[in-house]
DNA sequence: TTATAACCTAGTAATCCGATAGGTTAATAG
DNA sequence: CTATTAACCTATCGGATTACTAGGTTATAA
């Protein structure tokens, strides 16, 4: 008697109970900040730390840091196009601070690397959009919400430059 | 003389320019606030509005606030199975409140339709995960000013309440 | 009994993220 | 002058989400 010789429908009802439960066990966590973001910033804190000012390799940040060294370099060449960062080629070469740690604040690392830094396009300092559902941003429940949040944060990114979040413990 | 039968390398070319053009004229802005809570904030505020307590029917939200009505029905539908909004079908049926406008926190609203508040899950205090690249939180440059961040924006969304942004104006 | 409006289950196109692969260019050491 | 080094460049990819849409079923009231 052959119990089962093949995918019956019963099976696919225990794929499909497998297939939800990962869904609802692995729930995707939406990220606010992008790894791209928090590793620009891990890699700059890295190269704020360093006393001499020589250039620093991709692959050591890499490693010292864990994060992929293909990804790694795209993103500090970002950082370099963006006018943080000094490179070198060769033996001996890498990334270097232009300007002193105190003098970049966190608003500005995180708009060239992230983007926006408000919630909704719509209350963007930099990045302003339109909403095409609103009709008028005055007596939009969400503005002024997504307002009181954006200074907020601006408070917090604005006051804190590189040295203070590189600072040796 | 044939000129250009088929595609040539200019013409391909000349079509991979076009896409570029596009896509860094239409640049992708990163949105921290999904329109389903977006969506979901400003359907709770127009109930809140009501004076009467009397059920508001999806179809009058969303033509009075320009949004997709099924996909309003699906975030409705999930503040009720949260506990924020009642329902009552059939006709004059629709969603009210539950509880007083005063009562609803837009910190509970959020972490409802869009999840944690923080940017980085290691900083969460409802969705808190173990970041798999860094060895250590208390070193982590990134984790200390994520935290102010949560923090100051927990406050305003802990100080606003539904009632605080359906405020008639 | 019929109209209404909530409720439910699927599925879709477009889009992005994070990463990988495989090179080229420029600077230094020997 | 040559080899090595490390930045620089271009292309591509799977997996996952978002914002919907489609097409129904159930419960309530007139």
């Amino acid at each position: 008697m052959v119990i089962s010789a093949g995918i019956g429908l019963f099976d696919l009802y225990v794929e499909k109970s497998i297939i939800n439960a990962k869904k609802s066990i692995f729930k995707y966590i939406r990220h606010m900040l992008s790894k791209k973001t928090k590793y620009g910033i891990k890699a700059l804190a890295f190269i704020a730390k360093r006393e001499d000012r020589k250039p620093v390799q991709t692959s050591e940040i890499s490693k010292s840091e864990n994060i992929s060294q293909k990804f790694l370099e795209s993103i500090l060449l970002e950082l370099r196009k963006s006018g943080f960062l000094g490179s070198k080629k060769g033996k001996g070469g890498g990334y270097y601070l232009i300007k002193e740690p105190e003098a970049i604040q966190m608003t500005a690392v995180i708009r060239v690397l992230e983007g926006p830094i408000a919630m909704v396009p719509c209350v963007s300092l930099n990045y302003y959009e339109k909403c095409d559902d609103c009709p008028s941003e005055e007596t939009c429940s969400v503005h002024s919400l997504m307002i009181q949040v954006r200074d907020s944060t601006l408070k917090v990114l604005g006051d804190n430059t590189l040295a203070d979040i590189s600072a040796k413990k």
